[in-house]
DNA sequence: TATTGTTATACTCTATAACTATA
DNA sequence: TATAGTTATAGAGTATAACAATA
């Protein structure tokens, strides 16, 4: 593919943002899988953090919780390992939920460095609010993405994630 | 969709975290756009953020310079609303980029509040630069894709971006 | 009055390194 | 020695609000 790059005559100084309407050159980002992935999953995520600060929640907080809900009694370095952030960056959000209750965190009677963790009956509720927001917001992905090509882009998303890493 | 969540039985309390290859469940995270989109894009910006950060680039300076090259002359607010960052933030960035004699910033005669942007020779160098980094990382991409998809899944992407946002 | 760009400031998310307590 | 979790700290990236210069 030939991807040569010109660079364009200077606008007209005193054109140059004076309208809002400015027809902006976005050059070769148009046509890349990696620009367009970035746009994407940019205006995604702003979505999904409008319906979650709704119900006063933050997005980040979506993957901690699930990840406890399904996995109860994870440690937090196996938990910090499940969403590949470094296990420090984890203890100010679980002291969070754990001040607000959303989380226990109980010590290991064998081994009394680790902790469970596991969500508390409001956790839970909290979670389910935030699938429902979660479901709302892939609803509306659902209808832009379209029933034929699901599948396809879903396994796509997934190769993508598996063979960069 | 049957979207109902069971919460999972609560793992060896003992096991949690001891293993390396401990399997973690993804709940419905695993099933959804939003979720697979966001772990497609992080890998693949990690990507390209360490091939630019091999030239001694951050991977943000990017589309600031690309921007530039392809609308010689723009002003910063017009730059800012492009990669729809506020113009504040942009400050520090073209100050970086300016002392570094990649990016000239000229008053102009007619409006002397507005500045006109362009690349200098050194910031088309390392644009060009750039560019070569973005084609090794749109490289691997295409070869995940495929050309059979790459068509749809663009417009998918494209789609999103313009839909959600 | 409105707009361009800067400054001051703060907030989020993340990481590294040094620490403690346990093993 | 090694591991689980905390603390201190720092660095990006971003935003809001107030400001000076100019229109």
């Amino acid at each position: 593919m030939s991807r040569a790059m010109r660079l364009e005559r200077p606008r007209d100084a005193d054109a140059a943002g004076s309208e809002q309407g400015e027809p902006i050159n976005f050059g070769p980002l148009e046509h890349w899988i990696g620009f367009n992935l970035r746009m994407a999953q940019t205006a995604a995520f702003a979505g999904f953090a409008k319906l979650s600060h709704e119900i006063g929640e933050r997005p980040g907080r979506f993957a901690t919780l699930m990840l406890i809900a399904k996995n109860p009694g994870i440690s937090q370095t196996a938990l910090s390992r499940a969403n590949g952030r470094d296990k420090s960056s984890l203890t100010p959000v679980l002291t969070d939920l754990v001040r607000r209750r959303l989380v226990s965190r109980t010590r290991t009677r064998n081994d009394r460095r680790t902790y469970r963790l596991t969500l508390t009956p409001a956790g839970e509720r909290v979670l389910r609010e935030l699938v429902a927001c979660a479901e709302r917001h892939e609803d509306r992905l659902d209808a832009i993405v379209g029933p034929r090509e699901r599948a396809q882009f879903l396994r796509t998303l997934k190769r993508i994630a598996a063979e960069m890493g």
